[in-house]
DNA sequence: AACTATTTATAAGA
DNA sequence: TTCTTATAAATAGTT
């Protein structure tokens, strides 16, 4: 922005690098203040010139300030200033997130309702039914999974004990003999199957 | 710099406000990384958002303990003494405690549930069970309150309206005339409070 | 520092 | 969130 574009690689005059720093600086931290001013947002912006040049931007907070002059008064201890600030704003803003975390978790847990009216009880209601589907879906789903390994698990198993399964084959062919002719062929597998896994838990 | 010129004063809007602040965030750590390319400046920014959620830039190689240590030997302050370090401290306390909490509350969403067992699945099932239950006795309670309170005020009401009421009283009796001789009083009763139910709405 | 021609950022609307 | 576009704002080059 300005009478020709520029490439965004460092300026090699120092002179020009200069003065374009001290432009820019001028702009960012305008920037910076509209930020916090629009917003409602806390800005620290620090910033070091090539030659190693100071310049630093924090967003007010009035409260804060004056608590920490009177700390000052008495301590001597200087703690206002950029970093310091940034610290603290750090901190208030993490206790601030904590807190709106807590209370949510606690909303959730059902242990903080007195406020709410029916129509937001009815929405947290929905939104813990929604979260408890998301939840069965996914348990169903570890429980598939779990047995369908097992499946799969017990094939190859079977595959490895072929004399094991004919002998259970001629047990079982013994005790279909005393069943009825009518019974399905299937019947006779499955059962030999079920009886192949029983012996088979106890080898693996 | 857009369709129309602002007042640099905090936008009430909520949702503006926040879209504003998405698109300056952006546009201010632009103009950061700019300033650290063209004129070879370390800059740090930290912005919260009045939500409080944290976005930063730091130009590279410039970690913050090295902004640190600049800002040391410009300011003179010592930022790593013990002060300095039980706010770090503090500092990284916080951020776990938030992460723990963000844990559980997208657990509790069913957001992040690849790690959990089918046991475990099982037992945040049942968590969220009983918090919907809770949930659920509370908004019957505030139905039910609300409720109350508005047959109370019902009631009052309709002590106030004497002479309405036996108006409705009469019309109903018509309708009586005209019902089946075995039908029960209490229905012609409540008819007679619905009619004043909705008269009376017309009157509050 | 000032001045402007231009580029860039962004407010509003979709 | 992302795109578009008219307009405001920032600033590169110049004085």
């Amino acid at each position: 922005m300005g009478r020709g574009k520029i490439e965004i690689k460092k300026i090699e005059n120092p002179t020009s690098r200069q003065v374009t720093y001290s432009k820019r600086r001028l702009g960012i931290t305008k920037k910076a203040m509209e930020l916090t001013v629009l917003c409602d947002a806390k800005v620290s912006l620090i910033m070091f010139s090539s030659s190693g040049k100071l310049s630093d931007y924090c967003s007010p907070s009035t409260e804060i300030k004056d608590a920490f002059q009177r700390y000052q008064q008495v301590t001597g201890f200087d703690i206002w200033d950029a970093q310091y600030q940034r610290m603290q704003s750090t901190l208030m803003n993490l206790r601030e997130v904590n807190h709106k975390l807590q209370m949510e978790i606690r909303q959730r847990k059902g242990e903080n309702l007195e406020g709410l009216d029916v129509k937001e009880l009815r929405g947290l209601e929905q939104k813990l039914e929604e979260s408890i589907k998301i939840v069965r879906e996914r348990k169903y789903h570890v429980i598939a999974t779990q047995t369908d390994t097992y499946k799969k698990k017990l094939r190859s198993t079977r595959e490895m004990y072929p004399a094991l399964l004919n002998e259970l084959q001629e047990v079982d062919d013994e005790n279909q003999q005393r069943s009825f002719i009518a019974e399905d062929l299937s019947g006779v597998y499955n059962s030999a199957i079920s009886m192949a896994n029983q012996r088979l838990a106890h080898c693996l």
